[in-house]
RNA sequence: GCAGAGGUAGCAAAGCGGUCAAAUGCGAGGGACUCAAGAUCCCUUCCUUCAGUAGGUUCGGAGGUUCGAAUCCUCCCCUCUGCACCA
């Protein structure tokens, strides 16, 4: 049996479930649906390698235990398949994106196969076809229409490599999400937003509702989102109201300061003629400041020579310009609380301005400056006294009688901008009139296509040149216009893919209402961590925007995500082609068979931790799972003990948990350690066969090869999960076999004492009670310690036993004679 | 700086108040089989002890709670991952 090969194996199943659409599904009310994804990839040139493979293997094991389970399973896979890399390399080989992406996704199909995924083939999507992504251009006019849409000059995040615009999620520490080493650099655009903040308050407090997802996943989105509740306070400057936001209103009256974004397109009305030039200097010298720099620097700021008027006191207070204040945030301004304000505190002594401490702590602790905890207001007029919490409320409502002042909540999240000057990704509907402005595309003209037959010769965007695509006529007055040539986002595209995947064929509707109802939301959803703040709040947004469209039901697109640890190379670093560390299924599958480093895979660790990639630790699994050929090809047909059905259904119940909370590890222990049991003694044919089943989700191929020779019919794959028999269940036989085990390892002590001592022995006898008779097996045991091993029962009259050590066994401790 | 996650035997990794000297895999050592190697199978693998089921010292470090702690609490050290002036 050593010789067989598993590779072979492999290929004839991949064949039989795909001739016989094994993993196709259709919609069937009759039966309780699950939706079980993994992330579709982008589909870069250089394939796929083991790191893929334990991504999607972690969601294959899933659905092909709900599968088993009886559920209506729709497991899709597609491609994210617009993107730099495939243009980039289009650029370089004055060759067309499409040939490269499509090449890499049929290499990618073909090894996603080679894997044995259990995917339904039929309904992969495509991102760059004009079938997915004239949805992609209808649900934009669609928010054009809903308001969602809006086009704004503004700073905008450029990254030099990708030669793009970046949305604020993909801006990594001032980086590119792309490009770890290039600064992003501030331009000034005309760019197209999705108001993504309209939904910001319901992406905020849905969270709450998302229990099955990983805690950090939700951390870092509230995080993103930043809610934060406070107040909205007018100053009157120059006779004007100016709004202020601050989340600590009852800190009014410690007021002694405001301070401008010099970033502030309205600054320079609130300058004093006096302070002209300081200010301007100032603003300059900032501008010099690249973008990276800016959060290191120091507080600094200029006076204005201007003062606004206190909303309650009516006071006058300095304004100042400040670097440290983000234009963009709140109203642009900020009032100075140094009494209670770390930064406020700073700038102030910086600068001399006084600092008027309203809270005192509870307990009168002495505290340095600034204190920024609860506590009682002091200083602060009719409002001393007041805890810090209805200080807020009261401070409000006195502000909203005055008409100065109002609650409000701001968030951190910004508009999502989803113009890209690049060419390979979907076309944004809009055609710009010279007499109309801009235009979106009528609906019955869609898809806007990306034109095949292009130059791809310099670094920039072609459809800039590219007359056939640029020159149209406006829909409205029919008059000379152009398109829009900026492309979206490739997040647009994969905000929705799920859905599409309901119906993936439709030409008529982005996808019919009733499939989507059947099949979404998703029900487990697989994918890396690093999406938290991208694809995962992008989808969301979605997925809300579709339920007020009328198209869905449901507000959240996945009920439950799982985030998947990354696979290490042998080096310790993450997979990747670059560091030249992967490790190619394709070259495993070879040697050992793709169901071998599958099983490999998910016995290393909990699937939620990063893993580690070694070449020994793969022996491990070829080596049981030959073992259990072997064992497979020789099993004669017997009755199972009560022990081992025991043990069978207490496996399969644990194994069953523990695969729906996604530890895998366990289960593949669970396995083996039934498997050793199976190895030592007859069992029916019955159980092996369940056996089987609980293996199939770890070793599709091999399963479905053991169902065959065990004399099934059919698929082990579309076979139904065993039941459990509780009844069979009696946790006795796991403390006999503990017993057992103990007993061993005694026979084994004695036997090495004896042979020092007295030289070579023969035989060993072992004494138990009459009632665990059978639970001592002499063949095994002897087979354990390598020595012929005789069991009696105590009370046996014929045993042999010199030395009377049969009277000093007890329940669970036999006596041992060594002869 | 702030927020999270984590530090377990040679390595990886379970365990998360008693049944823990701590699952499992790898590695290492010994044995069986073989002319031999490989494959396979069995055993051992913190220390000591021994015709057995015993004792000792362990789970980043130091304290504490408890009849009892790898598991709970406090402080400290180290590693990783997010957010970095959002008022």
């Amino acid at each position: 049996m050593s010789d067989i090969d598993f590779s072979k194996i492999e290929k004839k199943w991949q064949k039989a479930w795909h001739d016989k659409k094994v993993f196709e599904v259709k919609e069937d009310k009759k039966k309780p649906k699950q939706y079980v994804l993994e992330m579709f990839p982008y589909p870069s040139g250089s394939g796929l390698h083991m790191g893929h493979a334990h991504n999607y293997n972690i969601g294959d094991i899933y659905a092909r235990f709900k599968r088993m389970q009886g559920f209506n399973v729709i497991h899709p896979m597609g491609f994210d398949s617009f993107g730099l890399p495939a243009e980039n390399a289009a650029i370089k080989a004055k060759s067309h994106p499409k040939k490269f992406t499509e090449e890499a996704i049929a290499n990618f199909i073909e090894q996603m196969k080679e894997l044995g995924l259990s995917y339904d083939w039929s309904r992969k999507v495509e991102t760059h076809k004009p079938d997915y992504y004239r949805w992609d251009q209808w649900v934009f006019l669609k928010m054009y229409e809903k308001g969602l849409v809006y086009r704004k000059k503004s700073p905008v995040n450029w990254c030099p490599e990708c030669n793009t615009v970046l949305a604020n999620e993909q801006v990594i520490s001032g980086k590119c999400w792309r490009h770890e080493d290039t600064s992003v650099e501030i331009k000034h655009l005309e760019q197209w937003f999705l108001k993504i903040t309209d939904y910001a308050d319901e992406l905020y407090e849905d969270l709450n509702k998302l229990d099955d997802w990983p805690e950090l996943i939700k951390r870092l989105q509230r995080n993103w989102i930043g809610k934060s509740e406070g107040a909205e306070i007018d100053f009157i400057i120059n006779k004007e109201k100016w709004k202020v936001f601050t989340t600590r209103p009852d800190t009014l009256f410690g007021v002694t300061f405001l301070v401008i974004s010099a970033q502030h397109p309205r600054l320079m009305e609130l300058v004093d003629s006096k302070q002209k030039v300081k200010v301007q200097e100032f603003v300059k010298k900032l501008h010099s400041v690249k973008e990276e720099d800016l959060d290191r620097m120091e507080k600094e700021g200029v006076f204005t020579g201007n003062y606004a008027q206190h909303p309650l006191t009516g006071e006058k207070i300095p304004l100042y310009a400040g670097n440290f204040v983000l234009a963009d945030y709140g109203s642009g301004m900020v009032m100075g609380v140094p009494a209670h304000d770390e930064r406020d505190y700073a700038f102030a002594k910086k600068y001399q301005i006084s600092i008027t401490s309203v809270v005192k702590p509870e307990n009168n602790e002495k505290i340095n400056a600034p204190y920024t905890g609860p506590g009682v207001l002091i200083h602060s007029e009719g409002f001393d006294g007041l805890q810090t919490a209805e200080a807020k409320e009261h401070i409000i409502k006195a502000l909203e009688i005055k008409k100065l002042g109002r609650k409000v909540i701001n968030f951190r999240l910004r508009d999502w901008l989803i113009s890209r000057q690049r060419f390979w990704g979907t076309p944004i509907p809009i055609i710009y009139c010279e007499k109309c402005g801009a235009v979106p595309v009528p609906e019955k003209d869609l898809p806007v296509i990306l034109p095949d037959k292009i130059q791809f010769s310099g670094v920039s965007n072609p459809l800039l040149t590219y007359k056939p695509f640029l020159e149209t006529t406006c829909p409205r007055c029919k008059g000379k216009a152009r398109r829009e040539t900026d492309t979206m986002d490739t997040f647009v595209n994969s905000s929705w893919y799920f859905l599409r995947y309901c119906d993936p064929h439709n030409e008529k509707k982005i996808f019919d209402k009733d499939k989507a109802a059947y099949w979404c939301p998703i029900d487990m959803y697989v994918g890396g961590k690093e999406h938290a703040c991208l694809h995962l709040i992008y989808f969301r947004f979605y997925t809300k925007f579709f339920r007020d469209l009328g198209l869905i039901t449901f507000g959240e697109p996945a009920k439950r995500l799982f985030n998947q640890g990354f696979l290490l190379g042998p080096d310790g670093e993450r997979m990747s082609k670059s560091r030249g560390n992967v490790v190619l299924p394709e070259v495993i599958s070879k040697k050992y068979g793709i169901d071998v480093a599958r099983l490999f895979l998910v016995s290393i660790a909990s699937p939620d931790k990063d893993i580690l990639w070694s070449d020994e630790g793969i022996d491990g699994s070829f080596r049981f799972l030959k073992r259990v050929f072997t064992y497979a090809s020789t099993l004669k047909e017997g009755k199972s003990s009560k022990k081992i059905e025991s043990k069978l259904h207490t496996t399969i119940k644990k194994v069953t948990d523990e695969i729906e909370s996604f530890r895998y590890n366990l289960a593949v222990i669970r396995l083996r350690s039934l498997f050793e049991s199976f190895e030592h003694e007859s069992i029916a044919k019955s159980d092996f066969n369940a056996f089987i089943r609980i293996l199939s989700p770890f070793i599709p191929h091999l399963s479905e090869e053991l169902w065959q020779m065990s004399g099934n019919k059919g698929f082990a794959s579309l076979s139904a999960w065993p039941a459990v028999d509780e009844k069979k269940i009696d946790e006795k036989f796991e403390q006999a076999e503990k017993a057992v085990e103990k007993t061993i390892s005694d026979i084994l002590n004695i036997l090495r004492i004896v042979d020092e001592k007295k030289g070579k022995s023969n035989k060993i006898y072992v004494y138990v009670m009459p009632f665990e008779l059978e639970n001592y097996n002499a063949e095994e045991l002897s087979k354990r310690v390598g020595k012929p091993v005789m069991v009696f029962s105590v009370s046996d009259k014929k045993k042999h036993d010199p030395e009377g050590k049969s009277s000093k066994a007890k329940p669970g401790k036999p006596g041992i004679y060594v002869d």
